[in-house]
DNA sequence: TCTACGATCTTT
DNA sequence: AAGATCGTAGAT
């Protein structure tokens, strides 16, 4: 398993999201296979983050590509994404939903003895598996990481909808299909409003 | 400081 | 349909 170059985060947020899907989270026993993203473009992206300029919090969604950023969502949930674009862009994919691959008694432990697609299926589960913290905000995703993306085969099938929870963003950016997922896949949030696409 | 509000999840 | 729960962000 060879470790994602960070070449491979440097482009438009969309281009990654949907190379992502497949590919594979690695952190320690735990293996998480990617099977549901959304991007969050650069620039003029209401929806994003990165909407009202650089703040402390999304300073790493304006770093180096390749890095994680960590949020703390609804005062409860951890939420991953994976910088993306060039270095002073703010722009991210968020990790939505993941198959598990390896580790499966770790991520039922830290799921609360959830089992099945309920399991992973949700941004917030999948930091709860990764017991992702807010000082892994900022963390590279690469070179021996705690936590890594690993090479996978791509996924040619993908459904794509709008995103979830952005109700604050302009019409255009709510109605953009930036959410997308493996057409095949149970481990899929909301299927509902996603369609297949190229 | 103060206040409002989330890129959600769970239970009712 | 609504509560949990707290860090951010923007206003004061």
């Amino acid at each position: 398993m060879t470790c994602l170059p960070q070449s491979f985060y440097a482009r438009d947020a969309l281009e990654v999201a949907r190379d992502l899907l497949g590919k594979h989270l690695v952190a320690g026993p735990i293996v998480l296979r990617i099977s549901e993203v959304e991007a969050y473009r650069w620039p003029n992206d209401t929806a994003s983050h990165c909407r009202m300029g650089r703040t402390a919090r999304n300073a790493p969604m304006w770093g180096p590509a390749g890095h994680a950023y960590v949020y703390l969502c609804y005062g409860i949930h951890r939420m991953l994404n994976v910088v993306t674009n060039q270095q002073g862009e703010g722009a991210a994919v968020l990790i939505r939903a993941c198959e598990p691959v390896a580790g499966l008694a770790e991520i039922e432990e830290r799921r609360g003895g959830v089992k099945g697609p309920a399991m992973l299926t949700g941004p917030g589960k999948v930091g709860s598996a990764l017991a992702l913290t807010l000082d892994q905000s900022g963390a590279p995703l690469f070179g021996g990481a705690p936590l890594e993306l690993h090479d996978a085969p791509t996924v040619k099938q993908l459904i794509a909808g709008p995103r979830i929870g952005i109700d604050f963003a302009s019409a255009p950016d709510r109605r953009a299909p930036y959410r997308l997922a493996i057409a095949e896949s149970p481990w899929v949030s909301h299927r509902r409003g996603l369609e297949p696409a190229g």
